[in-house]
DNA sequence: TTAAAAAAATGACTTTTGGCACTGCATTCA
DNA sequence: TGAATGCAGTGCCAAAAGTCATTTTTTTAA
């Protein structure tokens, strides 16, 4: 038994590409598609879809309006909806997230992964990419959550800006203690210590964060 | 006898989607397809596509510098090139043409429509009021930049610039691995290939020249 | 249908990272 | 004097990252 999904996107193009797309899966049934927010609501009813891939921006009712919607149904009729987003779109991402979507992909993601993530909605699980991609789609520029915003801007010394100068050149923390004549446990520690002021748990997003910030 | 077509688009779903599409015209047959502009220039030289297809916002090389590339060719190995264009940007609409595309088509269209234009440039012909662009064009195809990498830098696959935008998310390999349904070894081998393909050594290293060139 | 190729997974392994607790040392300031 | 602070170092530990060889599964092509 196949999973019957349906498809909003404005874009003829797109629309038609996924649904021709998806129609490669057996797994998988296009049984619907819409190209605004209202068509949706209406075709969902009508066609009792599945799980629903909808694009965010749309005219008439934009796919944040139509989860919305969607979610103040009697929750036997709500088929989970998917967003498919842009990396423009993270400010509106978060508000389908509110609005109710179960989960939101990239465009830029892979058939397979696709047709993964419909299944595990279908599932009734929950996408897990959604707490991730958020940091995709936020980007080097994106702005904290609310619980990270709260978070004192703890000044950094002299001597870890400079760890995180050699952070960010890509060195690791033995050419760090070699190039600052220090012993590699040390470095571990000021690294350790800079990642705790930045509010970050990994080097990787140290640097990304000291990008952000225009640090280095 | 179908027209070779090559489609570029960086977004997995909406290049396979338009392949897919395609794929269902009897006088059209996709040859090539690329993720960005590098990528692009190497499959034409490849597959000698009769249209190309080309997205105008891609990372690494936009639509518009691989147009103006295309456009220092031979003029015997240069394919018509349509801009496919999310919204209706003039300024990079314009500088495409400018470099040399031969028309553009908003991705609102139908397949009838995209088959169409494509049969037009085919044919030899400018897709929107030939008089004027082509005079626009002849008058400033004179000046071109240069920018040859001599570095080939090994292409990713599509999977692995999803797992590259992850790791510049500052994903760990557990959380790319749930993001992507794989196993965690699998993403690991995955990120082992990345790094090897962009010759460095860990991710930082990684992220640092993603971001340089452009891939995220 | 079978064979070859690509993608995914596994397991064993080493290195790197990051956290924590604790010591020592020098400087500052009340 | 002594408490507080910042910097350096040590040792230990667990987790994560990264490498490699190998197997299994899936896809693709012949």
């Amino acid at each position: 038994m196949s999973i019957k999904v349906m498809v909003v996107d404005d874009q003829t193009l797109v629309r038609e590409g996924i649904k021709s797309l998806l129609s490669l899966s057996d797994k998988i049934q296009v049984v619907a598609e819409a190209a605004d927010g209202q068509q949706a609501l209406d075709e969902i009813c009508l066609q009792n879809p599945d799980v629903v891939l909808m694009d965010i921006r749309m005219p008439i009712k934009t796919g944040i309006e139509a989860v919305a919607l969607i979610n103040q149904w009697e929750p036997d009729s709500q088929p989970p909806v998917i967003m498919l987003t842009t990396f423009d779109d993270h400010q509106l991402v978060m508000q389908a997230m509110q609005a109710g979507a179960k989960g939101y992909l990239l465009k830029d993601v892979s058939l397979e992964t696709l047709v993964e993530a419909i299944e595990t909605v279908h599932a009734g699980e929950t996408l897990i990419q959604p707490a991730i991609t958020e940091r995709v789609l936020q980007g080097l520029q994106g702005k904290q959550n609310e619980f990270d915003s709260i978070e004192t801007p703890e000044p950094l010394s002299t001597k870890e800006v400079e760890i995180l100068r050699l952070m960010a050149a890509g060195c690791s923390n033995r050419e760090i203690s070699q190039a600052m004549f220090k012993s590699e446990g040390t470095v571990k520690n000021q690294v350790s210590n800079v990642l705790a002021k930045l509010g970050v748990r990994d080097r990787t997003r140290a640097v990304l964060k000291a990008i952000e910030q225009g640090i280095i």
